[in-house]
DNA sequence: CAGTGAGCGAGCTTCCGCTTGACTT
């Protein structure tokens, strides 16, 4: 029996924090929080100082039995769980639970994992900070009052099932508004002026020399304008300047950075990221990946020194401090580094291996030297015009930290040209070899992508590391955003171009405006944060989060009493939330788009019972308005008149096919063509409204085709082996069943099936159950 | 599997933050 029980509050941890002290201590995890607020109801007594009523999860009845057993035979338990308020609650809900006695627990607390700092812990131990605990009491409690008094109003006034929160509402509102932002962008055009000169060097050699206009101009006149002049105009160097200029490196990952730089350098998604350094930190080959801490711990410094004196030698050597800028960031943790610093690279998948190798290069190149450069602008005049011609050249002087990283940016689209300049003075005279004038778009802003929307949570204080991850996945659950490509579209542009004195004036086409992996919002999802924002704006608010952030560290401090705060914000809420309940229509986003031409009769379009759609009419009407469903591709926002009046022309007969009539309609699983009272599904760039009687053929086709490769083999009615996403499996009675692999299947026979269906049974029941009742947790 | 959009009402849905597996019909 051991003398001392530590609690940490992961697994992994436990076990390395095992390694460093020794057989008089056993160290256990609490698989993070133990106890929650009841989940069947608000789980708050209001009128009893909003008692909050604890429960153990049914997933932690018996990690916390354990718990009990360990603590109970221990002469001292030591709590050892994260110093940010979190941390202090958990261990507090363990003393409570597992009834510690006062003069047998320690609250100990460590930033690094790491021998000294675990020892150094041990030696001072202190007593649980209840303001602390009551700060994570309010921030629990307003979150669970928020998320269950607003989510109701939605059932009600939008529809049911929805959701609305703190956090989730906030980040949909960012998506909202952006989404706007470049609907509403007018998108304006301005021509921009580049040249290729000549230059003659004193030996009569010759250089070429790219330079740019350092004026736009607004307008196809005034380029022509401007070229015109060049026709006779003289070109001279009047100045050539140098500067030098430096880069320092970017800071070791913390989770959010170690999202942003994932996703824009190996293109994974949040939670692919997450998932991935999982598995690395349960391996032992990385530090804690849920941290806003910037800190590396003394150890990690002294490696990370040696290491690269030893690869690339002392001038690269810059040891630094970061501090972090994050408002509220916690810094429970160090940053994200390697374990080990002189593994360069590991085994692994190759996704385990290239976030290995990110993390490692960021934390490397954190202690390295400023890269430095020399930056050359050459001025040229124009004899005959104001402007000037600008060519700037880059050259790298000492690479530093960059000869192992640099950090991506979102957008880079500085295309200026910056080469490596030829032998320049003032006065030379140049050649021009050709002038021209490109005409460009604005940029509208961009759309977030998961990491960038990260990103922008981060800078306002909403969410923490732990959840930025499980964010993004429940505003696309919930249905109010989706992540996905949208095709762009082609757009002409002017381009002129002076070359032996004669301007070429072209028009060319570019493709543009694609998106990939981007966050869209829904209609549902503009229709439930137009009704937030409107009736509850103090919550929906960029700031609520940061601004009760302040009334927790106040708590925090013993400065301001937890119900107290929560009174004060939860009276005038309700208040608002009962007035809301009586007092507001459905809210349905609904839109008047004009009037049928034919009929005169108006056309609105809103969300309806089963998604958005466009109806011809008025509902209070004596003859019924006429209803049709948007296409997947079609938005409430965007949809134009002349869209909505091509949906009321479905179904519509596309042709004829061996003597049947082709149909093509939109139904419950989307756009289809029927035929022979057959249906088959269009395509995703097929559309109803347009497709001819030769592609549905082809459809048809295509899809006999499929369904003969479907089946492998047929026994009987009730028994066949067919071909499916996931490879070839048996159908029995139109229930589905894997096949175990290593198995012949050209030599399956009837028998073999029966036998495997029949282990499947009997193995498989248990957790075909559970896999039931997920699924069916989900479609809810 | 291949429209539906009325109205009533029972009983359901829902938050954020801390953790990891079990799950891939």
């Amino acid at each position: 029996m051991e003398a001392n029980l530590v609690i940490v509050e992961s697994p992994a941890k436990a076990k390395t924090i095992e390694k460093f002290l020794g057989k008089d201590f056993s160290v256990k995890s609490s698989y993070g929080h133990i106890r929650d607020l009841s989940k069947k109801n608000l789980g708050i007594d209001i009128e009893k100082n909003y008692n909050p009523q604890y429960e153990i999860p049914a997933d932690k009845t018996k990690i916390v039995a354990e718990l009990k057993q360990s603590a109970k035979r221990a002469k001292m338990i030591w709590l050892a769980s994260d110093e940010d308020r979190e941390g202090e609650a958990i261990a507090w809900h363990l003393s409570e639970i597992l009834d510690l006695p006062k003069d047998k627990t320690h609250r100990i607390v460590f930033h690094e994992i790491t021998k000294n700092a675990i020892l150094e812990a041990v030696k001072n131990p202190r007593e649980l900070d209840m303001n602390l605990v009551n700060a994570q009491q309010a921030r629990r409690v307003l979150d669970r009052l928020v998320g269950f008094e607003l989510s109701p109003v939605l059932w009600k006034k939008v529809k049911p099932a929805l959701s609305a929160g703190r956090v989730q509402s906030v980040a949909v509102r960012l998506i909202v508004e952006k989404e706007r932002e470049i609907n509403n962008f007018k998108t304006n055009t301005y021509f921009k002026v580049s040249a290729l000169f000549e230059v003659i060097h004193a030996k009569g050699n010759k250089s070429e020399l790219k330079a740019e206009l350092s004026d736009r101009f607004s307008t196809k006149e005034k380029a022509l304008a401007f070229l015109n002049k060049c026709k006779t105009a003289g070109f001279k160097i009047s100045d050539i300047s140098t500067k030098p200029g430096k880069r320092s490196p970017a800071p070791p990952f913390t989770t959010s950075t170690l999202q942003q730089e994932a996703s824009r350098k190996l293109g994974f998604s949040v939670a692919q990221t997450m998932s991935v350094a999982q598995k690395l930190y349960e391996a032992g080959k990385i530090t804690y990946m849920r941290t806003d801490s910037l800190n590396l711990s003394d150890l990690a410094v002294g490696t990370i020194k040696n290491e690269i004196k030893k690869e690339f030698g002392d001038q690269y050597l810059q040891i630094r401090k970061y501090k972090t800028k994050i408002k509220g960031a916690q810094e429970a943790h160090e940053a994200i580094r390697p374990s080990y610093i002189n593994n360069h690279e590991i085994q692994g998948t190759a996704a385990e291996k290239k976030l290995y190798e990110l993390i490692w290069k960021r934390a490397i190149a954190s202690q390295m030297a400023d890269a430095s450069f020399e930056k050359t602008i050459v001025t040229i005049d124009i004899s005959n015009a104001t402007e000037k011609f600008l060519a700037q050249g880059e050259v790298l002087l000492f690479d530093g930290f960059l000869k192992v990283y640099s950090e991506s940016t979102d957008d880079e689209k500085d295309d200026s040209p910056k080469d490596h300049l030829p032998p320049l003075k003032t006065s030379d005279i140049l050649t021009p070899k050709n002038i021209s004038s490109v005409e460009r778009y604005e940029q509208s802003p961009p759309r977030y992508t998961e990491a960038s929307l990260v990103k922008k949570l981060e800078e306002l204080t909403i969410g923490r590391p732990s959840t930025y991850a499980p964010i993004i996945s429940t505003i696309q659950h919930r249905g109010y955003v989706v992540k996905e490509d949208r095709p762009g579209k082609d757009r002409s542009f002017t381009f002129l171009s002076l070359e032996k004195n004669s301007i070429k004036e072209d028009i060319k086409k570019e493709y543009a405006g694609a998106e990939k992996s981007k966050l869209f919002p829904t209609d549902i999802g503009m229709v439930v944060n137009d009704f937030l924002v409107e009736h509850f704006d103090n919550i929906l608010d960029y700031n609520f989060t940061a601004t009760v952030e302040k009334e927790f560290d106040e708590i925090a401090l013993g400065n301001l009493s937890w119900i107290k705060m929560i009174d004060k914000f939860y009276k005038p809420f309700h208040v608002t939330v009962q007035h809301t309940m009586d007092n507001t229509e459905r809210s349905t986003g609904e839109k008047l788009l004009g009037n049928d031409p034919v009929s005169g009769k108006p056309i609105y379009v809103k969300i309806g019972r089963y998604g958005p759609l466009v109806q011809l009419g008025e509902t209070n009407n004596t003859d019924k308005p006429k209803f049709a469903s948007l296409l997947k591709s079609q938005h409430i926002e965007t949809i134009t008149l002349k869209e909505a009046l091509d949906l009321f022309r479905l179904p519509r007969e596309v042709g004829e096919y061996e003597g049947k009539k082709v149909v093509a309609a939109v139904g419950k699983f989307g756009p289809y063509i029927s035929h022979n009272s057959k249906f088959y599904s269009l395509k995703k760039d097929d559309s109803p409204l347009t497709v001819e009687i030769d592609r549905a053929i082809e459809i048809i086709k295509e899809k006999i085709e499929k369904d003969k490769n479907k089946i492998v083999k047929k026994f009987d009615n009730d028994l066949s082996i067919l071909n499916g996403r996931w490879g070839v499996y048996i159908c029995y009675k139109k229930e589905n069943f894997k096949i175990p692999k290593k198995t012949n299947i050209e030599s399956l026979t009837k028998e073999d099936c029966l036998v495997i269906i029949k282990e499947n049974n009997t193995a498989g029941k248990k957790n075909k159950q559970k896999g039931k009742e997920k699924k069916a947790k989900e479609k809810k």
